[in-house]
RNA sequence: GUAGUCGUAGCUCAGUUGGUUAGAGCAUCAGAUUGUGAUUCUGAGGGUCGGGGGUUCGAGCCCCCUCGAUUACCCCA
């Protein structure tokens, strides 16, 4: 047997790690059901095919396939050779993997809506939180495995629930304590209009995709992979005037206005981020032209959350509006808009501004220590009682030496050691240590409830 | 998938131009001490130097391969 390890990308969480994970879940849970949102689970894996195709053809590479059971069987022997020999040529086959894991939570919950639309109700909002796996090389705040908080609402074209979901990051962010949050919109019509000024629609992909680094990789070379991308100097002009736009919020509307007034989806883009501007207006909403995002299914107003600037973490949550995710699955004309946490980032930014409330590592309250056999019977009797009034305690498992047994209730950071010995079981009483003061006192044993209790 | 850096005890790390039996601190365990945590003292255990191959009289150190961690790119939360 060799070391035991982990997939890479993959990790344990100890006990502290867990409350506080635990503790920003049930935050956005809490947030999420606030406003009327129920929850969802889907399966951890998908059929192959309801994943391909769904996330470009990066995003296919990416995706975790599960090989098939019984390929080793006679009669399946000729099919999984043939599957490899697809899959060797860079195909996937399902003959080979039927089934994969899950890379994202909103493919999944638009197979969910198209599978069950006549049974839900309109407009549909649902969260969901849990883990999901994607093949990517791991670094800094990217794992294999991550877990995403997602809350969609579809079945409605209503741009209240852009603002809705804005409030949401809001009321998430503020109850968390990151009050430094910078929420970014932009909508994919300005886009897709910007792309019409400069030769096609099908340029939308080349553009979202080079304008999304601007602020990694600076305008130069944003205008340098532009020209890679087949765009001409007369375009990547306007490109640069577009991104150029800078001032306030309503500044910003204005100019983009004089730029794509006068074409038919810029100026519904620009209508989308004045509504949800103006009717949002109690919190700090920032309009981001140069907000793109990389998932094409998005067609309308696009967010971006991001870190407090001094922590450098970049994005902490994403969303945006898709007119028709459900026609993938053959069921059309099923709007919806989400949005995402990125739960892993928004701990890393807790724990760097030091965001964790202290009393979140509760843990055994008393610990009886174990004074020999009888006396540990004894005590064990006591303890139940304790527990059956709610009180998590524990008694040290074997007859030792009293240090050590210190020793373990301070490991745990358990406060106080009661100490029934045989003196005290004659007495019917026991010795009441509070182990950070080193105070400790007798009580009768029928008052040791009250005793922990008033301390 | 591409590239850089790093892998020595449970943890943090020393280890000289390649040279005897690979060290330290912390942690662990035992004793001094069988009803009070600290300190101190004494002792012990713990390593195929990530793995494999090569060069050499000799490799923790040099070379190749591989695995893992990490960082950047691509992409993304």
């Amino acid at each position: 047997m060799s070391k035991p390890s982990i997939p890479q990308g993959t990790r344990d969480f100890s006990a502290d790690v867990v409350r506080k994970r635990n503790y920003i879940l049930s935050t956005i849970k809490n947030v999420f059901e606030l406003y009327g949102f129920q929850p969802l689970e889907t399966p951890a894996m998908e059929n192959l095919n309801t994943l391909m195709g769904k996330y470009g053809e990066e995003g296919d590479r990416l995706i975790f396939k599960i090989i098939n059971n019984g390929i080793n069987d006679p009669k399946n022997i000729d099919k999984a050779k043939a599957g490899f020999e697809k899959v060797l040529e860079g195909k996937s086959s399902t003959d080979l993997t039927e089934r994969a894991l899950k890379y994202d939570l909103t493919i999944p919950f638009a197979r969910y809506v198209a599978m069950n639309h006549a049974q839900l109700t309109f407009p549909f909002k649902r969260y969901q939180i849990q883990p999901v796996w994607r093949a990517d090389r791991p670094q800094k705040g990217r794992y294999r495995e991550f877990t995403q908080c997602d809350a969609d609402v579809v079945g409605s074209t209503s741009l209240l629930n852009e603002v809705e979901l804005a409030n949401i990051y809001h009321e998430v962010f503020t109850r968390l304590g990151i009050t430094n949050y910078e929420l970014r919109i932009n909508s994919r019509k300005i886009l897709t209009a910007l792309s019409e000024l400069c030769g096609g629609a099908d340029k939308l992909t080349d553009i979202t995709i080079a304008i999304d680094k601007l602020d990694k990789i600076g305008i130069e070379k944003v205008k340098e992979e532009l020209q890679q991308r087949n765009l001409n100097a007369d375009q990547i002009t306007i490109i640069e005037k577009y991104l150029n736009i800078t001032g306030t919020n309503e500044e910003k509307l204005t100019k983009a206005r004089s730029l794509f007034g006068n074409i038919e989806t810029g100026a519904k883009g620009i209508a989308e981020l004045e509504y949800v501007f103006h009717q949002a207006k109690n919190i700090k909403l920032q309009i981001d032209f140069t907000l793109a995002r990389g998932l094409n299914y998005y067609t309308g107003i696009i967010f971006e959350a991001k870190a407090p600037a001094e922590v450098q973490i970049g994005s902490i949550g994403g969303g945006g509006r898709y007119d028709d995710l459900t026609s993938l699955f053959d069921v059309p004309g099923i709007p919806g808009v989400g949005i995402s946490f990125g739960v892993d980032r928004i701990y890393d930014v807790m724990e760097e501004l030091k965001l964790f409330p202290e009393n979140l590592q509760v843990s055994t309250k008393a610990l009886f220590f174990n004074m020999g056999e009888t006396e540990s019977l004894f005590a064990f009797g006591i303890m139940q009682q304790l527990r059956s009034k709610g009180i998590a305690c524990e008694l040290y498992h074997e007859f030792t030496k009293i240090g050590k047994q210190f020793t373990y209730a301070e490991k745990k950071n358990i406060p106080y050691a009661i100490i029934i010995g045989s003196k005290e079981m004659e007495e019917k009483n026991c010795m009441v240590k509070t182990l950070a003061t080193g105070e400790q006192k007798v009580f009768a044993i029928d008052q040791l409830h009250e005793a922990i209790m008033n301390k």
